[in-house]
DNA sequence: CGGTAAAATGAAAATGATTATCAAAAGCAG
DNA sequence: CTGCTTTTGATAATCATTTTCATTTTACCG
């Protein structure tokens, strides 16, 4: 298939005059094909298997480089490590973290995005994005 | 001043079989002097101004206390550096964060909350805390 | 009051994630 | 192809945080 996501890649490393790489290829292919927050050292793992040539800072440097052209975020959870999710085009998920198991669910609000826009303008302020996290134990932790 | 905080912090070192120390005191009144996101570095700092036998380790750990304690927090911004603030009882606020000149600004909407415990709720979700940050331009750099 | 066991501290080493360095390899325009 | 520049991989360096451990403090008990 062809993911609108590697054209979106692909213009922006034209745009950048980046140059064509067999790495960067595959780190996206490996990227899009996770899911949720993958930290740099499981993307890395996962690139290794399939090919085992490629260095651990290009996968650091090739993150950045989706951020940058804006289809990858970093969340920072309390592990330690950065991790990077999918931004999907126009919704934006938060995220319910169970300080327990490590669990990860993910929700939606409509109402929640529009009440952050109303305090935004009430600031004078322009959102370019937003991160809201919930920390607590999910309905198996809590037992 | 007989700051309630102190009161919290010693029922808990209390609870926890903790001994009262000089430094604990120190750093706590400098915490407590302080506004908004400390980092750990900033606080170390401060409290060796005027307490120069203070180490780094120590406020590592005493802050890990306070948190503990419930009357700090963790907030992790994306500058690589653990940053605490205040626990307010009861109310909570949340962050405007610009990415053009790093300013902070500190609002509370109580609509937001209760959507969350709502949404919380729907996902047999127990919570405990929470965080919510926007990223954006503030007034004077949206310019 | 000492005396003592347990906890806390400070300095320094260790760790873990991320970044910088640099020589070698790969992409690209001519 | 040729030559120039970017990218890469391995490794060293860096930075925040944690551990270690010998030494100092604290709390308690007689």
């Amino acid at each position: 298939m062809i993911h609108e996501k590697k054209r979106t890649f692909n213009e922006f490393a034209a745009s950048k005059g980046l140059r064509s790489t067999r790495q960067r290829d595959i780190i996206l292919d490996v990227f899009l094909s996770t899911h949720q927050h993958v930290s740099v050292e499981e993307l890395y793992l996962k690139v290794k298997a399939s090919n085992p040539g490629v260095g651990q800072a290009t996968v650091y440097r090739t993150l950045k480089l989706f951020v940058e052209a804006g289809l990858a975020r970093e969340v920072l959870l309390h592990d330690g490590q950065t991790r990077f999710e999918h931004v999907m085009a126009g919704e934006h998920h938060d995220h319910l973290v169970c300080t327990g198991c490590n669990a990860i669910i993910e929700f939606e609000n409509e109402t929640i995005e529009k009440l952050q826009d109303e305090i935004a303008t009430r600031h004078g302020f322009k959102i370019r994005s937003h991160k809201l996290e919930i920390y607590g134990l999910c309905a198996s932790c809590k037992g």
